[in-house]
DNA sequence: GTCTATAGAGGGATAGAC
DNA sequence: GTCTATCCCTCTATAGAC
């Protein structure tokens, strides 16, 4: 019975805050991020966001927490399901995550540079999603590949996803390119990712 | 004759200024750095930053250039030259590539990000490296593999290289590892790169 | 060229009316 | 809960003595 479906687009004022902070810290980083710019990308008064967060740094680790759970803990599911194989694995993560970070372009370079920024603060965040040394993925591909560090691996299955998002402006800048082929490259992406994931396994 | 060999450390003021805004620029980025920081680091009066270089911006537009230079220009020469073959150029750029980020770690993600806000700005540095498109490397790319998209491959062959050093702090709060466990993985690299590179190119 | 002192703007946060 | 007005500190930049 509160006020949480009421105002101009049927959200609360703190959920509006919540967004616009979103948005604003995603797009420009935590340093380059006035708390007017929030206000104003929010439609709301300045003293509001005060009031309801006592400050800039509180929401801003509201957004960091919610931020790099999605970056992180998005595929943690999948890679620690002992039930599906790990050819299933590499087929199935490209598909959802490149749809996710096609949805959230920024989310990967803010993300790991907020924590390059402050290491200590959020590193306990990220172990929260349990070692990946022993999850089902990371075991699978040590028993797969026994000559190769698993670790080396992931990196570039993870790394074959996340990297174009992150080189997107020099890409862009570097080859003309519309915004419809950049998303045609990454949708290739996701069945070439599987398929060279595959040769990298089975290589002599 | 200048004073160009004198001082603390046989450098001159402002090249004080420089080395010490190539520290504190590269580690915080723009928006976090303040200009007592970088006189701080130089050990040398705030007022003397402005008398040198007028003014932040400008102090960071200098170091900006070096640093984007030195993350694309540095194997722009390999990547063009068509004297040596695809396979050379694979097995030969990333142990130089990777030498070279092993000791500026913090570049990628800090040229990155600095792009991302302000591609406007730094997009034409980045274009005056060359059209990437018309690289001996891509073409030679697009002749191995024509089912590929050489882009795909270009992206992959870059991000193998780059993409650990951007994930370093993430990587080391997940997997419990020395500094020395890192560099090895890292060196170990320069060999599995070339390797993965040609599995992707000899693959069906 | 180098210093001290300070101007001047910006930005986070709060007081207090409504 | 929401607003206006404003405090106050920080930071960039400059004035002016040496």
């Amino acid at each position: 019975m509160e006020e949480q479906i009421k105002g101009g687009e049927g959200l609360s004022t703190e959920e509006k805050f919540k967004e616009a902070a979103r948005i604003v810290f995603t797009k420009k980083g935590y340093a380059a991020t006035k708390t007017r710019d929030i206000a104003e990308q929010a439609g709301l008064n300045l003293a509001l966001l005060n009031y309801y967060f006592r400050s800039k740094e509180r929401l801003f680790e509201i957004v960091m927490i919610e931020k790099v759970q999605q970056l992180f803990a998005f595929m943690a599911p999948v890679l620690n399901d002992p039930e599906t194989s790990l050819y299933e694995k590499i087929d199935l993560i490209p598909v959802s995550y490149i749809d996710m970070l096609l949805k959230n372009p920024d989310l990967p370079l803010f993300v790991l540079s907020e924590i390059k920024n402050n290491p200590g603060r959020f590193g306990k965040m990220i172990q929260a999603n349990g070692n990946i040394l022993q999850s089902s993925f990371v075991r699978q591909l040590a028993e797969k590949k026994k000559d190769v560090n698993p670790i080396q691996l992931f990196l570039n299955f993870i790394g074959m996803m996340v990297f174009p998002f992150i080189v997107q402006p020099v890409l862009q800048a570097v080859v003309p390119m519309s915004e419809g082929d950049y998303i045609q490259l990454l949708e290739q992406r996701k069945m070439l990712i599987p398929q060279w994931m595959k040769m990298m396994l089975a290589g002599e």
